[in-house]
DNA sequence: CTAGAATATGGAGAACCTCTCCACTTGGCA
DNA sequence: TGCCAAGTGGAGAGGTTCTCCATATTCTAG
């Protein structure tokens, strides 16, 4: 991750500056409308042609790649810094809370993580993110499993999806705030056992 | 449930066909396309035009819900024959697997069932079934705890909702069959404590 | 059995959507 | 400064959902 490899990054200094203001507008769009925010409107927000936008980002989900990357780093980040903490099993809790609790932040982007995850080869930086993600939580389960506090049985990836899945429903209820939290003790009230 | 109120039964027995061929159509368009079937196609499969389709059902939506109704009345069915069974808290889980099972036989209407269901007030036949599955849900729950076999703590709506989330990972990862019984196990591992 | 009212139909088209194409402009280097 | 690769914008192709209403069909009352 990190990689802001060159190939996506324009020569010249005024295309990156309306790639900026595209990925800019596109956040507040998709924050507001979730997923059914309209590139053409995120293009006219940004102050640029469609061709424009689309030469920057060649579909909506090229777009919304681009703004889980950022999210996933933080992740990353997030997860390197709980494997010191003293309590495993609270830590791998405690983490799949933040997975969850930022796939929910913006609208949309866990249905587009979860349909490209799923179906392998659909798009490269993704696929980068997943893995990323994936290692950190091994990390963090392993240390788990090594204090007796996860049973070997478990997969990592049954573990985020399942977090995954309980911060999409949690997106879907927008009204009900505490159901997130909620879902998430219940379904890993089982982890230790 | 099993209402068919006579408000959305055509008068007319040429009507009453076409409504039947339109849903028979989105049944097969959903289950093969799933929420990306296009209603256009779905009228010319029945054999109808736009303009027939959207008298009978007013919105996307509102053909998806009448297709819920029948799954609901089936899942209702099978909650009652579970209410007898001796093990409570077996019944309830294999009631839970049920109903995942069931949302996602058609790829798309968990979703639909999820988004009104969370925003109440914007479909009454809709409301009603999650009534009706939540009523069904509430009897195996209580069983269950009287048996001791499931803590005070936990609401059926919370439940059902993890349910319809596991589902709905299940659907996007279309490739792994095991997906949805190895998080139903996961999630549900606790339920007992 | 028939006429008239009530009901239902279909498809053109409005208003969106995503995405492509390419004649044109512009920034940065020699 | 002048050249050209790099970047732009917007018209338009082909899709979508959904509306409108002149026309056609069924049912019903006489």
């Amino acid at each position: 991750m990190t990689d802001d490899r060159a190939s996506q990054r324009p020569r010249r200094a005024d295309a990156r500056d309306n790639r900026e203001r595209i990925l800019r507008a596109a956040r507040a769009a998709f924050a507001e409308h979730g997923p059914r925010a309209s590139l053409n409107r995120i293009g006219a927000a940004a102050g640029v042609g469609a061709g424009t936008l689309y030469r920057h980002f060649p579909s909506e989900q090229a777009l919304l790649v681009e703004i889980i990357r950022a999210d996933v780093d933080a992740l990353c980040a997030t997860g390197r810094d709980l494997a010191d903490e003293p309590d495993a099993a609270g830590a791998l809790r405690d983490w799949l809370r933040a997975v969850a609790r930022h796939a929910t932040a913006m609208r949309g982007l866990v249905a587009t993580h979860m349909a490209t995850v799923s179906r392998p080869g659909t798009d490269a930086t993704l696929a980068a993110c997943h893995d990323a993600i994936r290692a950190t939580g091994a990390i963090l389960l392993n240390r788990a499993r090594n204090h007796g506090a996860a049973p070997p049985t478990v997969d990592i990836g049954d573990l985020l999806t399942l977090a995954n899945a309980l911060a999409w429903a949690s997106e879907q209820a927008a009204d009900d705030p505490g159901l997130l939290d909620r879902l998430l003790d219940l379904a890993l009230a089982g982890l230790d056992a």
